[in-house]
DNA sequence: CTGTTAGCGCTTTCAA
DNA sequence: TTGAAAGCGCTAACAG
């Protein structure tokens, strides 16, 4: 006759096989002759435990060098304690700055930050979207691609997003967004005020809201010129480009609003390299006041967004929504950009003069 | 006589009610009146499906907006899509990069990536290291106060690691280290090559191993002079400080090598403020060549280390080792940082005048 | 104070 | 070709 089928290969109990891999609570559990529940009791310092079973979990913990499984734990609690950043396929200070100011904050709160970037087509972006879930408690998105509409789509199951692209604000959905249609407007005033009266702006990337807004602006801030615009996408390599274009204008414009620092940057180095002298021969101002603006020569001009601030400010808003669950602020937040005068843009005492 | 008590919540079968939670596999089985294990099929493309239930599944896909529950998949398939960084608690242009070279590389071969930075002490980054476990397949680590022996005892759990903390770097380690003796050792060449004679250094920060390693690159290609040393801690702001302390020395150097750029900036701008002229008064070299460094005027001479193609590097050699499983190559790369020669360190022609 | 047990949402044998 | 069922590792009632 034939014995009991091993079929009964759970009730291999008792042997502790700490083999190449990972041990799991149940390890634990048995090594300290206790409950798994014990275990996590322990672990999480919830609920109530004897010394004595504390002791021999954590005895058996420090043994087996035990390390909690953080995606089973979120399986359990659909926690994460983790918030998703999509961001678009730019990259540059602007972003980083951004990340850093998210990632502070984030572990200010014990969250973790897992970002996904590069993002160009919508398509490309929703899958990103929808491949944080499970994985994360909210997201911020910052990519263009996707609006309010879209995610509303999307997110049949109601996880908390925090839009901070531009253009896509909408009542109803927790945003932050810069005024870039008043920085633009700002921008162009000082280089007014400062004296300038033929300004071409180096816009933005085509079809970028941001992009289109701050030329917006800057197109109704002109009270006495026809627009100059010439295409960048906030590039420097872009804003180099663009200056050389300006250059080989029969008239050349006397000041020029980059709509990112990058591109100004981009932008001081063409004139210089052309012998154009800046602020003498033509002013720059860009946006952002990333921290490279103030290092390069003559220190750039820019309407400042404090970028890192408006990271964090996304992150603590984001962890709030989760937390908060339906009672959630979804206020749309307008964050002002302030101007930071410096050299680029430094008046011209009275006639200006081609260098000599 | 009262009617059956509603205790029977579950038996409420057939209702298909879609609230405000997100649709679960099982949703979906039921709507496509078939099991689980047939989602999974037609989702995952794997096993064979009749054209019908296929048909059926992707229309309640479709319907009930069904997105795939990451973490779940990830503790069933205990695979994760994610690599895990630890950075140290610098931050700057350097780490930005990095993190662009990993993203890319992630994206490119469909990995996420969790960021996980700011950690000072030991305790602390061994915490977030903790942290990833069951987050992801494997993880990068930059932070300097973690070492082999460290994660190795951590790590029973055999999750594979790349090191690129330069110092900690161990026979069977995978690790990408740069040669931070030998770049040093070609910056101080380079300033003597220049006609400089009096070479000081801006070290980085204290206890710091890459900081220790260039500082000693220094000191041992020092032929004729005694090592001027004085100490910064990466930051612009330490560089600017330290300058300024050189330039109070009595017998001021005529060239300084600091251990990365952004002390270099830190210095130029210190000497600029100063009245001091760079190269003519005094030459600056760098280290790393962050995107700053040729925008910066005069322009940053500096030790290339292209960045953001060692991210690239290290994260795909994790995802080598994450697939390799144990025949995995656990060698150490050794990056050499490369000379780049811009103005800052322009020779001067031959005595050197005070500015008039 | 502690153990049992039922999931979290998905994958994956193993039978049917 | 399909479904049932056993987990992945952990948490959280609910009984003892």
């Amino acid at each position: 006759m034939d014995m009991a089928a091993p079929t009964t290969a759970s009730s291999a109990g008792q042997e502790g096989l700490l083999s190449a891999k990972a041990a799991t609570m149940r390890d634990v559990a048995e090594r300290a002759q206790v409950s798994v529940a014990s275990v996590s009791r322990v672990l999480n310092g919830l609920g109530v435990t004897s010394d004595a079973t504390r002791q021999r979990v954590l005895e058996a913990v420090e043994h087996l060098r035990y390390v909690p499984h953080f995606g089973a734990r979120s399986l359990s609690t659909s926690k994460n304690d983790t918030i998703g950043v999509i961001l678009p396929d730019l990259f540059g200070e602007f972003f980083s700055e951004l990340i850093r100011g998210m990632d502070l904050a984030a572990r200010a709160h014990g969250k973790h930050l897992i970002v996904s970037s590069s993002h160009d087509g919508a398509e490309d972006t929703l899958a990103a979207v929808r491949s944080m879930r499970g994985r994360v408690d909210g997201m911020i998105v910052l990519s263009p691609h996707v609006d309010a509409a879209n995610l509303a789509n999307e997110f049949v199951g109601r996880m908390p997003v925090l839009l901070m692209n531009a253009g896509t604000a909408e009542a109803g959905r927790a945003s932050i967004v810069i005024d870039n249609h008043g920085g633009a407007v700002a921008a162009v005033q000082h280089l007014r005020a400062t004296g300038r009266r033929r300004i071409a702006h180096i816009r933005g990337a085509a079809a970028n809201v941001e992009a289109d807004t701050r030329a917006a602006g800057y197109v109704s801030a002109l009270t006495d010129q026809a627009p100059i615009i010439v295409e960048g996408d906030f590039s420097q390599a872009s804003g180099h480009r663009a200056a050389t274009q300006l250059l080989a204008m029969s008239q050349r414009p006397d000041a020029v609003f980059a709509a990112n620092d990058m591109m100004a940057v981009g932008a001081l180095l063409a004139f210089q390299e052309a012998g154009v002298r800046c602020p003498e021969d033509i002013a720059v101002i860009g946006f952002d006041d990333v921290p490279i603006a103030a290092l390069v020569r003559p220190a750039l001009t820019t309407m400042r967004v404090n970028i890192a601030e408006i990271g964090r400010r996304g992150v603590e808003r984001l962890i709030g929504l989760v937390q908060a669950g339906e009672a959630a602020d979804t206020s749309c937040e307008i964050v002002r950009p302030v101007l930071v005068e410096r050299q680029s843009t430094a008046a011209v005492p009275t006639a200006r003069f081609n260098k000599g």
